[in-house]
DNA sequence: ATGAAAGCGCTAACAG
DNA sequence: CTGTTAGCGCTTTCAT
C-alpha cells in the first residue's frame, strides 16, 4: 500500500528552513499580499530546495474548494464528444480548474453512480449529456446545490440550464434540404432514440418537415451509437432493393457505416441515393462523396459550458441556458432525386 | 463567492441523527466490517435523509489517497487520444479511481506545467505521452516518487516504465510492404519529428527499411499533425508532377488530408500513388479507398496502463514496460506501383 | 508584516 | 461491536 506522496514537505518544513511560520509560507503560495518581497523570496528558496507542493487535500478542506469540475459522457471515443472535452478541459485550465471526466455509455443507471463517484471526488460543478437524468440524481444535485449544465441540447424550459444545439430546427433543415431536391421517399437511421434525447428530437424534426410536405411513411431503423453498428445496419438497410432515394442518418458515425456499405451494394451515391448525416466530423469532408451534414460546433460548446460554470462558482453569476448555433453542410452525398427510384 | 458544498452534513450529523459515534459512520462507509447490521442499517438510513456525502477532501487528507490519476497529452481531440482515454477512463473506474485530464499540445513546457497542476491536484499516478520530457519534470516527479507510465511507444531501456507500441518496427514493416509492392520512388509526409520521438522513430524505421534496399533519397515533409495541416501539406506535395510512386504518411490524420486533395489533382490511389497511414482509425475503412495503416490497439493500450497503476498504487507491484502489439491493415490505398512512375 | 492557534471533516488507533 | 480522541496539512482570524 503505496502512501500517495513519500518524499513529502508541508507548510511547517518550509517554514522552518525559511525561518518564517507556516502562516506566511501560506501567505505566499496564495494571495502574495501582505509578505515583504524579501520574506516571499526567502520562502519560495526554501520551498523549491525542499519540492514543496501544496497538499490539494488540506487546501481544499479548509478552503472548501476542490477546483476540479466533473462530465459525465457516453463514451470519448467519438469525435463528437472528444472535441468537446478537450475545448471544455482548455478553457477550465486558464483559470486553474481541473476536469475529472467519466463515462457511461447511454445508460441512465450508470450515469447516476457516476456523477455520484464525482460528488465524492468534491467537483464544484458538473456537465452532463442530454436533459434526461435520473430525478433522483437531479434531487441530490440540487440538494448539494451543485452547478449543472446539460449539453448537446438547448431548452430554455427545461429546469437546469441548458448549453446546446436546436436539434429540432436543424432536424427540419436537413429534411427540407432532401425535400428540394425532389426526394419523396425517405428512410431514417438512427441511433437509440429511448435512450437519447437530442437524437429522438433530430428525428422529429425531419419527421415534421416531411409530413408538413404530405409525406408520413418514412421508414426508421434504430441501432446503436457506433460505427460497427452502423455498417451491419446499413448491410440490412441497404440489401433489398431501394423502396427510398434518400437515407438521413441521425449521426455522421452512423453515415460512415452507410457510405463504406453502398458502394459494396452496387449503389451510388448521390445518383441513387442521397445520404445525410448530422455532427459534421472530420472526415465528412474527404469522404467520396462528401458527407451532408449538420455542423455543430461542438468546441465552441465546451467553452461556453465551461466558462459559464466558472463564472457561477466565482463571481455567483446565474447560468444561462445558450443556444450554439448549428448549420448545414451541403457535400457531394446528397443531391437531386433519380427520376425513378 | 460560492460555497463548493452547501447542503452540507457530515459524519457528526449523521452520527447523531443515527444515534451513533462519527467511528461507526465512517466505518459504515468503509470497511464494513465489524458493524452490526442493525446499526449499519440506522447509519444508512440517517446518511441518505441527510443527503450525505462524504468529504473527499478530509477524506484524502487523512488517508493520504486522492484516488486520482492524471494524464497529460496533446490533445482529446484526436481518434487515438480519444479511444486511449477512453479505455483508461473505465478501466479506473472498476476500482473507484478518477482521471484528470490534461491537454498540453506538443509543447514540452506546457506539458510541465500541466503536470504541475495534476500534481497540486494530488493525483496518485501519472501518465505521459512519448519519453521526451523536461528532465527538471522527472526529478520532480521521482521526488515526489509519484507513478509514471510513459505512453505509446515500447522502450525497455527508458529509465521510467514505456507501454506503447514498437514503432520502429511498424515503420519498417510498412515501408517493406511499399518496397514489395515494386515501389522505387518514396515521399514522407509527417508530423513534427522534433516534438513528437514516436513520429521520429516511425520515420526512422521507414528510412532505414528504404536503405537497406538501397533507398537513401526519400523525401520528407514535416507538418503539423492535424487534419486541417494535412490538407495544406498535401496541396503542396501533390501539385507539382510527381516524382514518388508511394507517399507514406506517419498518421491518419494526415493521411486523410492526402486522400482528400488527391482526386482534386486528378490523382488517382492507388493505380497513380500509393498512400498509407498510421494508427488506423475508423474512416480508414470507409474512405474511398480504403486506407492502408497499421493498427495500434490504443484501447488495449489504455486498459495495461491504468491497471499496471493501479497495481502499483495499491500493492506495490512494479510498473513494467510493456510492448502492445501492432500490426499492419492492407488496404485500398495501396498497391503495385505504377510502371512509369 | 508576521506569528500563534483554532479548526476544516474525516480516519484510525486505542479503549472499553 | 462501538465510542473517544488525536491528528492529516492547510488557511485564517486575531494578536502583536
Amino acid at each position: 500500500m503505496n502512501k500517495a506522496v513519500s518524499g513529502q514537505s508541508g507548510v511547517r518544513q518550509v517554514a522552518k528552513l525559511a525561518g518564517v511560520s507556516v502562516a506566511t509560507v501560506s501567505r505566499v503560495f496564495n494571495q502574495a499580499s501582505n509578505v515583504r518581497p524579501d520574506t516571499r523570496d526567502k520562502v519560495m528558496a526554501a520551498a523549491k530546495q525542499l519540492n514543496y507542493v501544496p497538499n490539494s487535500a488540506a487546501r481544499s478542506l479548509t478552503m472548501n474548494r476542490s477546483y476540479t469540475i466533473g462530465i459525465v459522457i457516453p463514451t470519448i471515443d467519438n469525435s463528437i464528444f472528444a472535441r468537446f472535452i478537450d475545448a471544455i478541459e482548455q478553457t477550465l485550465a486558464t483559470r486553474g480548474y481541473g476536469l475529472i471526466v467519466a463515462t457511461c455509455g447511454f445508460d441512465r443507471h450508470c450515469e447516476s453512480r457516476r456523477v455520484e463517484e464525482l460528488l465524492k471526488m468534491g467537483i464544484e460543478g458538473l456537465i452532463l449529456s442530454g436533459a434526461e437524468h435520473d430525478p433522483e440524481l437531479l434531487d441530490l444535485i440540487a440538494a448539494r446545490n451543485l452547478p449543472l449544465v446539460c449539453t448537446s441540447l438547448f431548452d430554455a424550459e427545461y429546469p437546469w440550464p441548458t448549453i446546446g444545439y436546436d436539434n429540432y430546427t436543424m432536424g427540419k433543415a436537413i429534411a427540407r434540404h432532401l425535400l428540394d431536391h425532389g426526394h419523396r421517399t425517405f428512410h431514417i437511421l438512427s441511433g437509440p432514440q429511448a435512450l437519447i434525447d437530442r437524437t429522438r428530437i433530430r428525428v422529429q424534426g425531419i419527421l415534421d418537415e416531411l409530413q408538413e410536405a404530405g409525406i408520413s411513411d418514412a421508414a426508421i431503423s434504430e441501432t446503436e451509437l457506433n460505427f460497427a453498428a452502423g455498417c451491419e445496419a446499413a448491410q440490412n438497410i441497404l440489401t433489398a432493393p431501394l423502396n427510398f432515394t434518400a437515407l438521413l442518418c441521425t449521426s455522421d458515425v452512423l453515415a460512415m457505416g452507410v457510405l463504406l456499405e453502398a458502394p459494396r451494394q452496387g449503389i451510388r451515391i448521390p445518383q441513387q441515393l442521397s445520404v445525410t448525416g448530422f455532427d459534421d466530423q472530420d472526415w465528412a469532408a474527404v469522404s467520396n462523396p462528401g458527407l451532408t451534414s449538420v455542423h455543430t460546433p461542438s468546441r465552441r460548446m465546451g467553452d461556453a459550458t465551461a466558462q459559464a460554470l466558472m463564472d457561477n462558482i466565482e463571481q455567483g453569476l446565474p447560468v444561462d441556458s445558450q443556444l450554439i448555433d448549428s448549420h448545414l453542410v451541403i457535400r457531394g452525398s446528397s443531391g437531386p432525386a433519380p427520376s425513378a427510384p
